[in-house]
RNA sequence: CGGGGUGUGGCGCAGCUUGGUUAGCGUGCCUGCUUUGGGAGCAGGAGGUCGCCGGUUCGAAUCCGGCCACCCCGACCA
């Protein structure tokens, strides 16, 4: 029998391709009210993973969690002027509640600065009290024109840190340190290279003084924001009055930081890794890490057997006996939700004592199938798990170098891909050029690669522009 | 807000112009048998107030009026 393809091809309509293994996968649909999503088990168990990953980094990192409300006096985003002006037009406002309207309106999180700042103010009487270092996991409103599943819902989860220090030193040294933990998270976790730069002024958070971005290439050669490290300055302890006692019995105010990661790496973890055949996923987020397909009735005893000798090894690893079905579906059907290792055990294999198996981010790529021995397969896994992240991490790396291109004007700007041009060439003028032409500066990094800490014009700067979802 | 389109089993659609038996098809689902090393075959079966309200008519998925929801384009927004 002939393989037919399973989705739309990537080459063919991307998009199209993306709906299709969300929805095949099981990841997740629409909801009801548009511009919602339903997160499937398979999606969640993802999001599971990293929302781990991520809050190991966080509390290592000296952070306490927290919960806010999600309603928000309509009042408290006024208070900031950038803040209100950037968020205005996608908040969502209650205006009834108990039968009866509201005497001040209250808005549906889209961030939590401000509720958070308000309660800082409090909190913060000295400098014993800093610095504060507090993170939450919550679910955010953005109403949105043109909603994508993952990428752009009105409703998304996240994680958003908020902390206030004494100085700027002391904030912008958090805001870079989160920046690098998110980095960690999208390599050793998510497998995703990325761009660390710092936004223009143009693209940063409202109400920030400086905003830090990690930038992915996706298999289109897209770009997509993976995360983002806020540096607020004083403009949130100044709308809030969170200040504190120096030791000198001083008045200050604080300089605080915000930073957050969304369900919309999910969207970016597709979106890097995925091929024609379905999701290919890391082994560190992967629900199910290796699957023991039995081929017929009779070997399912043994396949059971493997499953437990890997779960014993430390793998998350699941049976498929479900022989009734055709090979082929149960096969097609793994390939789709990008299970890293496959076993399949039939009575050829077993009357040779061994075991065939596959490697998801092989297979396709021209690698044949393997057999190995029956006898310690679990223990192989192992081994071959860390191996299937980087093989991940560096096609991903050589896809992005592949498509990024050094030009030295705005004209030079055509087609595909991340390119990298001298800042001064661009300037927030040319920002508005590349705009009508869909093309975006994604951020600023210094020519050697580090992130700018400072925008100013005489550290010659290079733009990384490209088009982004 | 303007223009266009669509609402029919879980999903995707036909039927409507020209009203008339038990409203079809694909897929999915259930049961059984045969299959099973790359999306199986046959047989049987369950599942629908045809978006909502009203009108015309002996009779409405079909014609008329109103309403609602969703989609696309534009506008707004960035």
């Amino acid at each position: 029998m002939s393989q037919k393809p399973v989705l739309t091809l990537q080459t063919n309509d991307f998009p199209q391709w993306y709906q299709e293994v969300i929805a095949k996968a099981e990841m997740a649909e629409n909801g009801p009210a548009r511009g919602t999503m339903i997160i499937k088990p398979w999606g969640y168990a993802i999001w599971e993973s990293i929302q781990n990953e991520l809050d190991q980094r966080i509390k290592d990192t000296g952070h306490s969690n927290v919960y806010f409300p999600l309603l928000i006096p309509n009042s408290f985003l006024q208070k900031e002027a950038k803040h209100v002006e950037g968020f205005s037009p996608e908040v969502a406002v209650v205006t009834h509640g108990g039968g009866n309207k509201l005497g001040e309106p209250l808005v549906v999180r889209p961030t939590s600065e401000t509720v958070i700042g308000d309660a800082m103010s409090r909190w913060i009487q000295s400098h014993r009290d800093l610095p504060l270092l507090l993170n939450q996991w919550a679910n955010v409103v953005r109403w949105e024109m043109r909603p994508r599943l993952f990428l752009r819902t009105s409703e998304f989860l996240w994680q958003e840190g908020h902390t206030a220090h004494a100085t700027k030193e002391e904030a912008v040294e958090e805001t870079l340190r989160m920046h690098n933990v998110y980095d960690d998270l999208m390599r050793k976790v998510l497998a995703i290279p990325t761009v660390l730069g710092q936004k223009t002024e143009r693209e940063r958070f409202p109400g920030a003084d400086a905003t830090f971005t990690l930038e992915g290439m996706m298999r289109d050669t897209k770009a997509l924001q993976m995360g983002t490290s806020h540096y607020l300055g004083t403009n949130f302890s100044e709308a809030f009055q969170i200040d504190f006692a120096t030791p000198e019995n001083e008045r200050r105010l604080c300089h605080t930081t915000s930073w957050g990661v969304s369900t919309r790496v999910i969207g970016g973890l597709i979106m890097t890794h995925g091929d024609d055949y379905g999701l290919r996923l890391p082994p560190a987020v992967a629900p199910v890490q290796a699957v023991v397909l039995a081929i017929r009735p009779e070997t399912v005893p043994e396949s059971a057997a493997l499953t437990e000798e890997l779960k014993a090894a430390g793998i998350r690893a699941q049976l498929d006996s479900d022989t009734h079905t055709p090979f082929g579906r149960r096969a097609v059907q793994w390939e789709l939700k990008g299970v890293p290792v496959r076993f399949e055990l039939g009575p050829r294999d077993l009357k040779q004592g061994v075991v065939t198996f596959v490697r998801r981010d092989q297979k396709h790529e021209g690698q044949e199938k393997q057999t190995i021995p029956l006898a310690g397969a679990g223990q192989a896994v192992v081994e071959i798990l860390p191996q299937i992240h980087t093989a991940l991490y560096e096609q991903a790396l050589a896809r992005r170098e592949a498509n990024t291109h050094n030009v030295k004007e705005i004209g030079e700007i055509e087609g595909r891909g991340f390119f990298r041009a001298p800042w001064s060439a661009i300037g927030s003028a040319g920002e508005t050029k590349l705009a009508e032409k869909a093309y975006s500066v994604r951020c600023l990094v210094h020519p050697e690669g580090q992130v700018p800490v400072e925008l100013t014009p005489e550290n010659d700067l290079i733009a990384y522009i490209a088009k982004a979802y």
